[in-house]
DNA sequence: TAAGTATGTTAAG
DNA sequence: TTAACCTACTTAC
């Protein structure tokens, strides 16, 4: 369940179960050979960048870079020398607890130099309070590019995922095939802002609900709904349903290799 | 048993 | 633009 709020949330139940804890590292799998140079040591402070994870610990200039690709995931379980199940990349325990990492498209250990690349080609991340977002509006406002290629672009802002894209467009009512530079001064501002509120609750919840009070089934007095990936979404994975706002059908299309999901007829905006 | 699918990214053509 | 890769789970035959 990989967007940038998972990362994040990671990355924070990493730093409260295990940081400043002496960890024992190994690789079931045998994948991970770096495995063993962590073994025993620390857990300095994890990190997130976007999608990308980054673990530091004691005595070691290198990092734990990994990215979860599009199925990745890790586990957390209580005791030790628990069965292996499945293919574990990288399992830490500190004793009492047990974290496995399974289907990663990254873990390795990185110098600092190639953390500071990947770092650098990612743009501002919605989930950092600090971040700037000049430098992706100034993007957006040049580029002729479709804005819903724009939000998948981890170069121009770094975590938005398929399930973001389409549900902040659909919130913000953008044509999400409107070039970056025809969209009105104000708008990728609504947008940047309106992630921050999104990714927020990601982190906080675990899951992506989007729907606003005012359009949640009990206050539209329609039955409940269940979506498979687990969040309240106004329009990922719902094509063919009725639209939550104006009742007619969601449309599906192929952008750059991804599934996008929007309702033409709520979603004009420019 | 095989094929298809998924909230992703990179490299090859 | 396509294929390849990482894993687990569901559906088809």
């Amino acid at each position: 369940m990989p967007e940038g709020h998972t990362l994040h949330r990671l990355a924070r139940e990493l730093n409260e179960r295990f940081a400043g804890r002496p960890l024992r590292s190994t690789s079931p799998q045998g994948r991970f050979v770096s495995a063993d140079r962590i073994d025993g040591r620390r857990l300095t402070r994890a990190t997130a960048h976007g999608k990308h994870l980054f673990v530091a610990f004691e005595g070691l200039a290198e990092q734990v870079h990994v990215h979860l690709g599009l199925y990745g995931g890790v586990t957390f379980a209580d005791g030790t020398d628990l069965p292996i199940v499945g293919q574990v990349r990288w399992r830490l325990d500190d004793g009492s607890t047990t974290a496995d990492l399974r289907g990663p498209t990254a873990c390795e250990l990185l110098t600092p130099g190639e953390v500071d690349a990947i770092r650098a080609r990612l743009g501002p991340d919605p989930l950092d309070p600090g971040a700037d977002p000049e430098p992706a509006a100034r993007r957006v406002a040049r580029s002729r590019t479709p804005i819903a290629t724009l939000l998948l672009d981890q170069s121009v802002v770094a975590g938005v995922g398929n399930v973001y894209r389409a549900e902040v467009l659909f919130r913000q009512r953008i044509d999400p095939f409107v070039p970056g530079r025809d969209l009105a001064p104000t708008t990728f501002g609504a947008v940047w802002s309106d992630l921050v509120d999104l990714m927020a609750d990601g982190v906080r919840l675990g899951r992506i609900d989007t729907v606003r009070p005012e359009h949640t089934p009990e206050a539209m007095g329609r039955p409940p709904r269940v979506d498979d990936h687990g969040g309240e979404v106004y329009v990922y994975r719902r094509d063919g349903a009725p639209c939550l706002v104006c009742g007619t059908r969601i449309r599906t299309a192929t952008l750059a290799s991804r599934n996008l999901f929007w309702w033409p007829r709520c979603q004009r905006r420019r």
